[in-house]
DNA sequence: AAATCTGTTGCACGCGCGTGCAAATGGCGT
DNA sequence: ACGCCATTTGCACGCGCGTGCAACAGATTT
């Protein structure tokens, strides 16, 4: 393919001197054209904008943040997609960050040992920030990425971390999960059980020891839990089938409180489907996030939901400040009652 | 935020020529010994490599795509992140995407009108091609793109499509629909209902018309459908209620074949709790995609399973072939029973 | 009418790397 | 030790745009 550079015609490789000759201006006045607040005056503007058109100019980001050591460009890093809160999430996020001009490098972190990898992806492309919104943390490989100054902000999205070099931007765990612990307590269960997600190292205080400890300060006692490695639904009726299965109903917990909407759903589907339970009768049931299927008939799930326009809101902030100060953010978000519970 | 250009050190910008001095080669080797297939010795390379690893040097992946003008970088539109079959696919797109080298953009088609711009944001990254999963074809927006010339490709995945500008890598619908058809009327059902998605202008030849037109062909009369205005299970127990809710029970189709999953996800959860109907024996229900939740007791869903990871490898021989040839091609999948019909 | 100011335009240099070819290097046989 | 060949290395130029400042024009003042 021969590119014929100086040619018009949409073969061409159009760039700002081609508009710009068209337009009897100089390059740098095509390129303040582009620019939101740059001085031109509207006339100049308007008989560039409309060579522009023409000739069919689009600017060339690449170049200009090569030279500008700014690219408007973060980067995602998803590793559960078993989860379908995370559609709910990209969906805002690239939503938001596109209306204030950021676009998104979606980039799956392929397996658990694969952050390292996805995290030098991102720098080849030398994203502005990176976003992570899954549970890959392996505070070793962020404190590398980090300290090697790859990306100037490293954030992650919907989930607490104390990594000092990280900014966290998420729902406030300890006060959301106070709160369905109360909301369980009020409505008048007293046999809990918790599911929790994948443990992973950044997460102190989480949803799990908050609402354990919670409880135990009221009752005294610790209630169960149960641990599934991934946040996903097939899993988490694999572990709720092991650890319910087969108990005598005398000793069956009347709650099972779950760290997120993706675990309810396993554990709805098994209690109802496998075990023959009645649900909030025999066993009511919370989750977490929201998700779009909670507010089917088949869960109607008691849940709590994060105030994610509001964060990603926040999010853009960040992105867009210089600033070097302290970004972590803890939002409240609010609980969804439903008949599950 | 003052850089120290030359200066070793994690705030240094580190370039392939910082890299070169440390090594004892030239800028070029440098950059040789990241490249695949390069032409280098091995001990230039690990020499070369150690130093890149002291220095923490990454290649700038904007510099060599402006140099190169190949940026491996493709754009993913997606419109509806109501369908949790996107879910799927971006996860298996990113992934073998990856795999192959290649990143890949996400970018949210915000709402009907804004194609064109997102393909525009999507030009100014110079990605190589752009790649369509969603229902977003205003076949004019399309035209024009690519009468620009403004991408080597534009792929639409998952979905047919007979713009001539366009390349289609998709499941052959016809097949498949057929398939399905003869299942539904082979199981013995006789009052199919059909549950279309958006009617979208590209889409002749599409899933209801085969099924339409297969059973009219058989039985001498077409079978009644609706339309959905999304891919959204929401938006589809809309219009079932809408539709069936209250037709006597003498007049109601005994199988609603629905276009895809997520339109039978709300489909099901209709007929069950606000229709009070069983499934199937009172109403069955097919779907197509075979998302996650098709497995669910809830709905133990009769799909059809399109071969996702083929066609995206697929996708990835499209993209690297320069080549001008024709690169439309349709898949077979399978059909996917379940206790739903 | 000259001087001043404000807003607008032009430009040298650099951002980091790829291309394609020329030069250099090393290994081998005789 | 010489020459041949295959492999490895070096380099001039360009990719398209941003930065920061200097030059300029038109509007306003004295």
């Amino acid at each position: 393919m021969t590119q014929h550079r100086g040619k018009t015609g949409p073969d061409a490789n159009v760039t700002a001197d081609d508009v710009a000759t068209a337009a009897g201006v100089s390059r740098w006045t095509v390129n303040r054209a582009f620019k939101k607040d740059a001085s031109i005056s509207p006339r100049t503007r308007d008989k560039v904008m409309e060579a522009a058109q023409t000739l069919g100019y689009v600017p060339d980001l690449r170049a200009a943040s090569l030279a500008s050591d700014r690219s408007n460009l973060v980067a995602l890093l998803v590793d559960d997609f078993a989860n379908p809160h995370k559609l709910v999430m990209m969906e805002r996020l690239t939503r938001i960050l596109r209306k204030h001009g950021w676009d998104t490098l979606l980039v799956n972190t392929l397996d658990r040992d694969d952050t390292g990898h996805a995290l030098l992806n991102a720098s080849q492309r030398r994203v502005d920030a990176v976003i992570l919104i899954g549970i890959q943390f392996d505070d070793e490989t962020l404190a590398a990425a980090q300290h090697a100054r790859r990306f100037r902000k490293l954030i992650i999205f919907a989930r607490t971390s104390q990594n000092p070099d990280t900014i966290s931007i998420a729902v406030d765990d300890v006060a959301a999960m106070t709160e369905i612990a109360d909301y369980v307590r009020a409505r008048g269960y007293r046999r809990p059980f918790f599911l929790a997600g994948p443990r992973t190292v950044s997460a102190h205080l989480s949803r799990k020891e908050t609402f354990l400890s919670r409880w135990k300060a009221h009752f005294g006692t610790e209630p169960e839990s149960a641990e599934v490695p991934a946040y996903d639904p097939i899993q988490a009726e694999a572990v709720v089938t092991a650890v319910l299965g087969n108990r005598p109903r005398s000793e069956m917990p009347d709650v099972l409180v779950c760290e997120n909407d993706a675990l309810a759903i396993g554990a709805v589907d098994v209690i109802r489907h496998k075990l023959g339970l009645r649900i909030p009768e025999d066993i009511a049931v919370t989750g977490f996030d929201d998700v779009p299927q909670c507010r089917s008939p088949n869960y109607r799930l008691t849940t709590y939901r994060q105030p994610l326009t509001e964060m990603a809101d926040y999010l853009v902030e960040v992105l867009e400040s210089s600033e070097e100060r302290d970004f972590d953010r803890a939002f409240t978000g609010c609980l969804v009652p439903r008949e599950s519970a």
